[in-house]
DNA sequence: ATTATAATCGAAAACGTTTTAGTTGTCAAG
DNA sequence: CTTGACAACTAAAACGTTTTCGATTATAAT
């Protein structure tokens, strides 16, 4: 069917061994004997049959990313530039991507543990991590290769990259101080969520930095859903005028936009009478009305740090396992800009 | 390292071609003797490496997908959907997905041949095919087993799966005039798009059914880019009173979100003023302001028509090529449901 | 008792590559 | 003339399966 390095070595009358051998430029063979097999490669159109190249070196030049379908409502908006940049940056040194979304955890431990044992990956790469997460504790009990976009136990060595949301969310609330506000609610996520927590952190610091007071009240804990976001803003909003939050940061741009129709609803015009910030700087937020201001990460460079990462993981050139934290940028459009009018 | 075939008949005392058999189901393999295999293998933990059988079989079971990255201001609302049942149906027969966006048509050409001669993949998914689409002939060429999501030339025989942009339009258009409207714009897109040629198509007709006029200026032909729609939408609405449209479609929901902010910004309420139509339900149709009216493609159910037409197609099990029109679904939300006041 | 038939298993090749361990031949040093 | 070193190549094993073909045994039919 296909040309093999077989049909080199007939044309050229030469051994198999040898003609590896020259295209993979091994010392041992004259320079002459290189330049032709590598003529007739080109000339016959050869290209090597990955599968046995990979049999041969226990390898399949395979990277797996598996996620999790969001709930029917949600949607992840930066899972398109992610899964480019992983690729991209897997092609670059000679690997592929396979991907393979699960419906459950469980599901997806199951996938984990059957890649690992026929051996049909060479390594992971995982997001969404949270504490006591089970598909890093499993990776690091079967020293399985992998890497991972976020965090988790202080004391589970392992490589990842992670965007800095405690200083993502700060440098928000700073810019909402800076325009005049002063009482700023936060719509966050449930205790259980690690980067959730980060992300508050940021908020918590920043205010009591400003001297500013946190009245319990300003914080929200909803899952990331839509409708929830939704019920929290109007329910901030109905506070007494004293209590009111002039400003609102939504840990998500889904959030986000709860908090955008729920002060149309309640009569206020978000942007002149309501600051609103979003996190995740989805394709949409400039788009909305008005535009949201939102913290993009940098994903294209997150999934190329975890890419060249995994390499350097598998190839065993990598000493320490690295903790790389990248920063969030702090993106103003309408939704943010008009000053608070105290 | 990890348990093989011949393991289990070291610990059987018999060839690893009995176990092999007994693995998978041959007659000629006594039923006590594949009890006992199968029960070894289950104690050890015996999974069958998959590069050794892909190289034996000369199969992958792999099939590859890619997309060209949007531009920047684009997103695709629906790839997450979209990869997750390609994934789910692949994973079914026992397939996985390779994903590798490309930046251009020609790197991804390249990937295309590269990928067909390694014989890194059994099949692949295509998808935003056109007309003269260089991939589909390309493949058709090699004759390397592959299926489309969209169609091409008509006398390219090859499977495919698309979307009735023709009826989908149309429901939307008769929901329209249902409500009163008579003045009905469409944003199109150029003509080298066969997609946007099938949606045009089902505005024209339905117009013409309902005895509507069209004017030409009530067809704009844009790229699917929000400022390009946004600006064609103030057009329309700057247009004369008794030529201006009391209802717009477009053909994607980026677009329609352009009509949205233009509508505003013209001092027009979109969902009173105007009525507001688009294409994809996104995501994040349903919390725009006001809630945008749809057209919903069953991308589910393509993907996985198209993995299973493609498992058979790599079988032989294929005797025509499957040509697969599903239909969309109108989603009816605010944006449209307040008849026209003519 | 002989032969035919069926049932069960094993030996070995094959998939295409890489790599180890030689093997040959040449040439210079002793 | 021997020895050793070196360059350039080859034979063959190995990776883990699957599958063809032949071998063995037992059973049934003649």
């Amino acid at each position: 069917m296909s040309v093999t390095i077989k049909d080199i070595a007939a044309e050229l009358g030469i051994s198999v061994s040898a003609v590896s051998k020259a295209l993979n430029n091994y010392p041992d063979v004259a320079s002459e004997t290189k330049r032709q097999v590598k003529e007739t490669a080109q000339r016959l159109g050869y290209r090597a049959n990955i599968t046995a190249r990979n049999l041969r070196a226990s390898e399949t030049r395979l990277f797996g990313y598996s996620w999790q379908p969001n709930f029917p409502d949600q949607f992840d908006p930066i899972l398109d530039r992610f899964l480019q940049a992983m690729a991209e940056a897997a092609a670059r040194h000679g690997y592929h991507l396979l991907t393979f979304p699960n419906s459950s955890v469980d599901a997806e431990l199951d996938t984990y543990a059957e890649m690992v044992r026929t051996g049909q990956v060479d390594g992971f790469v995982l997001s969404n991590t949270n504490l006591d997460d089970r598909r890093v504790h499993r990776l690091l009990e079967n020293e399985f290769p992998f890497v991972a976009f976020g965090r988790s136990n202080v004391d589970w060595d392992f490589p990842w990259v992670d965007v800095d949301g405690t200083a993502g969310v700060r440098i928000a609330i700073q810019h909402l101080i800076a325009q005049g506000h002063r009482r700023i609610a936060c719509l966050a996520w449930p205790e259980a969520s690690l980067t959730g927590q980060f992300r508050l952190q940021g908020y918590l610091e920043s205010m009591e930095e400003a001297g500013l007071p946190v009245e319990p009240e300003w914080i929200e804990r909803r899952e990331n859903v839509y409708a929830d976001a939704y019920a929290a803003a109007l329910r901030l909003l109905a506070l007494p005028a004293a209590h009111r939050p002039s400003a609102i940061i939504a840990l998500t741009d889904l959030m986000a936009m709860g908090v955008l129709n729920a002060a149309w609803d309640a009569g206020l015009e978000p942007g002149r009478d309501l600051a609103v910030v979003g996190f995740d700087d989805a394709p949409m937020a400039r788009f909305l009305r008005p535009p949201l201001t939102s913290l993009r990460q940098p994903i294209a460079e997150v999934g190329e740090r975890l890419v060249t990462m995994l390499v350097n993981l598998v190839k065993g050139q990598l000493s320490a396992k690295p903790h790389i934290l990248l920063q969030p940028e702090l993106i103003v459009r309408a939704s943010s800009i008009v000053p608070c009018s105290e």
